[in-house]
DNA sequence: GGTCTGACTAGGT
DNA sequence: AACCTAGCCAGAC
């Protein structure tokens, strides 16, 4: 069973429908910590791919955030240019047009 | 419990 | 607009 923090965090990514995204902070926000961000970034690095869209969670620059972790960036960006969303040249995505917020 | 780390953020330069 | 810094929060040990 993995702490509550985490299970809460991977609920609301669920809810994130293709083709959009959400930012760390914004997720932190919902459940009542603005600035729990890092904590939302390590729920989902411990995912495991468990059924959670976790490449649909990006930073509020509209960019991938993976620092590290070598192998994940590319692989985040393609699943999300698989679902239509458009990169420019720096790499980062209008969060104007894909953010979204549930409700 | 105290301490350290980090897929973060906001604010100043 | 890009870079640096300090502050914050949940988890792991």
């Amino acid at each position: 069973m993995p702490p509550a923090y985490y299970s809460a965090v991977w609920d609301i990514v669920r809810q994130i429908p293709a083709g959009r995204v959400m930012a760390y902070g914004q997720i932190a926000t919902l459940l009542g910590t603005p600035r729990g961000a890092q904590g939302v970034g390590e729920a989902m690095f411990r995912s495991g791919d468990a059924d959670v869209p976790w490449h649909r969670v990006i930073n509020k620059k509209g960019e991938i955030s993976l620092g590290g972790h070598p192998d994940r960036p590319h692989i985040q960006r393609e699943l999300l240019e698989a679902e239509e969303v458009v990169f420019d040249a720096r790499g980062r995505i209008d969060l104007r047009v894909y953010l979204w917020w549930p409700g």
